[in-house]
RNA sequence: GUGGCUAUAGCUCAGUCGGCUAGAGCGCCAGAUUGUGGCUCUGGAGGUCAAGGGUUCGAGCCCCUUUAGCCACCCCA
């Protein structure tokens, strides 16, 4: 007896099973016809790039995540530890061919070399889409509408945008003279949920050397609540005397008109001025999603404005908005909700196999149904019938149609609900139609 | 990367103070029931107790290392 290789994979990289890959694939089909449906354009990238590309400017926390190495040829590579930064280098390359505006997504593995956590692997999935080359107000609107409609798509009813422009923010430190310090002010008020106000005072005072009475007018401002026009009203005066913060109220305003006139429904919009996103790069717009029902999971769809996305590989200026949907996240907050369907199989209708001389028979049948739309499923032998529909009710198929010597003689078959149990007996005449409008009207039926 | 907790059957877990051949529920396979699943009954398979090393007359249990999972910090471009 050899010595076996013990199965395992490495750590923060997972197996999926064809229960949670159903779910995944489902969710990336659903994304991927949002995105078409509002005229975003597919494309992809090298998952291995020059190590210069990735490290651009990123500071020592990217140089820690990323997977790197040296190829056969010796060249310095690593894996993308996101779709952005190999979006700015696809701009670079090629936006004069394309010309702007450009609206893209992007769907693919990244690899981040961080430790786990619930929720946080090593090997995960990006869905980002992003318009590129336009300041137009109408692209922040319809990024939001992008994520509204993923959300909806994908079965979700109850969920919030939380929205902000970083020029408020911005304005207000402008204001106190924190203007330098922005991205530890805005780190700390990241924590806002996480740790409270009163520590986010003291983080403020440490990382960026604010005094506790400024770091106080940054809390009391982001803290602030009410409807959307309330908050707005209430921002105005605090951030007068800053003209960026003017500008970003403006277009806060702006937005909420917008998507306002395009049905969006008020509450799942929310002005929240704590959402600042950590990175330093956004510049206007941004926007977080939570799921109201899970939302200590964390954001499932967040980005925002950026001014100039490609200006470590070009000269030219490339603004754009865009955002990011978490799928393992969602993946992850809709197996703890009960959401994630139960089906095991993509199968839809059941044939079981009761004798060689008809196999020809059932090839037809599956061919048949194929042919309507139906995924059609032949049981590999011929063995008990419980058995096989035993194997096919626990695969989560819901329809089978039965047909052995008899219901060939009489030129019939049974077409069985596998959720009832219930069957009915129709004509095999006419390709099969009364068979088929049968397994639509069960599969129609709510599961 | 730092610190803490954890790892026993496919799953969820029990296993006393270190003591015989490691258990339960669920699931799985078969039969009761040769053309109709889910219920019931009967039987069965399935374990290097995560891996490796150590202490001991004796280790699932104690110690060390490794691997993996969870939690906190960090971070989330």
């Amino acid at each position: 007896m050899t010595d076996r290789i013990q199965p395992r994979t490495l750590k923060g990289f997972r197996d999926y099973l064809p229960r949670v890959m159903l779910a995944r694939e489902h969710i990336i089909e659903t994304a991927r016809r949002v995105f078409r449906s509002f005229g975003f354009s597919p494309i992809d990238t090298p998952a291995l790039e020059y190590l210069e590309i990735l490290l651009g400017k990123g500071g020592l926390e990217t140089d820690k995540q990323l997977y790197r190495f040296q190829d056969h040829g010796g060249r310095d590579v690593g894996l993308r530890f996101d779709l952005t930064v190999p979006l700015a280098r696809f701009a670079a390359q090629h936006i004069n061919e394309l010309g702007t505006p450009f609206k893209r997504y992007h769907i693919a593995t990244v690899w981040r070399g961080e430790n786990t956590q619930a929720g946080r692997y090593r090997e995960f999935m990006q869905c980002d889409f992003d318009t590129i080359g336009t300041q137009g107000a109408a692209a922040d609107a319809e990024t939001v509408l992008v994520a509204h409609e993923l959300l909806r798509a994908i079965g979700f009813e109850r969920f919030t945008i939380h929205v902000n422009n970083r020029l408020v923010l911005n304005g207000l430190l402008e204001s106190l003279g924190l203007a330098e310090q922005a991205t530890q002010v805005l780190r700390a008020i990241d924590k806002l949920a996480k740790i409270g106000a009163d520590r986010v005072v003291e983080e403020m005072c440490e990382t960026a050397g604010a005094s506790a009475d400024e770091a106080r007018r940054v809390v009391e401002m982001v803290e602030l609540t009410g409807t959307n026009d309330e908050v707005l009203t209430k921002l105005r005066p605090l951030v007068g005397s800053s003209q960026r913060g003017l500008e970003g109220l403006e277009r806060l305003a702006e937005l909420w008109s917008a998507l306002h006139n395009a049905g969006v429904p008020e509450q799942r919009v929310k002005l929240d001025v704590s959402i600042a996103r950590g990175l330093d790069y956004y510049t206007g717009t941004v926007l977080e999603t939570l799921l109201d029902d899970k939302r200590e999971i964390g954001s499932v769809c967040s980005g925002g404005r950026y001014d100039n996305l490609a200006e470590l590989y070009t000269k030219q200026q490339l603004p754009g908005i865009g955002a990011s949907l978490g799928l393992d996240r969602l993946i992850a907050a809709m197996e703890e909700l009960g959401l994630l369907p139960t089906a095991q199989t993509p199968s839809q209708v059941f044939i079981p196999y009761f004798d060689a001389a008809h196999l020809g028979n059932y090839f037809q049948l599956a061919a048949v149904l194929r042919t309507a739309g139906l995924a059609a499923e032949i049981y590999p032998e011929s063995t008990k019938l419980g058995k096989q529909l035993q194997y096919a009710a626990r695969k989560g198929i819901r329809v089978a149609v039965i047909a052995g010597q008899r219901e060939f003689d009489s030129g019939e078959c049974q077409v069985k609900n596998l959720s009832t149990g219930d069957s009915t007996t129709v004509s095999l005449a006419e390709n099969a139609a009364e068979l088929i409008s049968e397994a639509q009207r069960i599969l129609a039926s709510t599961s």
